[in-house]
DNA sequence: ATCGTTTATCGGCGATATACGATGAAGATC
DNA sequence: GATCTTCATCGTATATCGCCGATAAACGAT
């Protein structure tokens, strides 16, 4: 997940990298699904839902905040997790316009050999 | 990136999470988009690009086509590496409905704290 | 003050990822 | 046939991940 890869596209996709590697596990998939359909949430429900120790789940947890997919109020008795949507919403355009570059690309290069081919 | 948890939710979970894996690399981005702005190109081409060895371009290549992100036409002489632009979008697409999946729930959570408390 | 609850962090283990060089296979070129 | 190019794979080294148990910190209740 940390790399120091070579060139400057490093730099340019490591957010969008690190945003997906946070969602590239089943159990954070699950933990934001979980938690987008409560207002908000402490560890322990979360350990309750998913069938992991309190401490993976609190790695887990972690792992989101760091990458800005949730939000937390360290209310130290049981801390308040929180999705945030913008950042979430924000990640998944990105990805999308991806997509639609790609897709994009295709779509003029299917034109052009249209063009030159006739078919 | 390859998991064996706990509960079913690690199966519901598990094509998103590894599409999203494929992703989570600034390298593999990279590599798609510069896919997608030719036709279809050749690892040879891929390593000009970027500043990597060739046989961790390979590896990278790999991992896109194992993915389902990468079709690959193995030419011996020179493979030949293609977007596969539905693949994408329907990644794509997936991320976009969890994060309207949870935006939804905010709103409606939303609307309900406004109907009980009234502001 | 003591106990119980909840959470975050530490340390360790096994598995995986990332990167590279070296090697071998397959086609092209001479 | 000899050589060059291109690519995939192997082997290796290092770093990180994912998981857990144990522990410490913070708070509430008794």
């Amino acid at each position: 997940m940390k790399h120091r890869s070579t060139s400057e596209f490093c730099c340019a996709h490591a957010p969008m990298a690190l945003g997906l590697a946070a969602l590239s596990h089943p159990a954070r998939i699950e933990i934001l699904r979980h938690l987008s359909g409560l207002d908000a949430s402490c560890c322990k429900d979360v350990v309750g839902h998913l069938r992991l120790a309190q401490s993976t789940v609190s790695q887990h947890l972690k792992v989101l905040v760091e990458a800005g997919l949730l939000r937390m109020r360290p209310e130290r008795q049981s801390s308040r997790y929180e999705v945030d949507v913008e950042a979430l919403k924000a990640l998944s355009d990105v990805l999308a316009e991806l997509a639609d570059a790609c897709a994009a690309a295709r779509t003029r290069s299917d034109a052009a050999s249209e063009g030159h081919l006739n078919g």
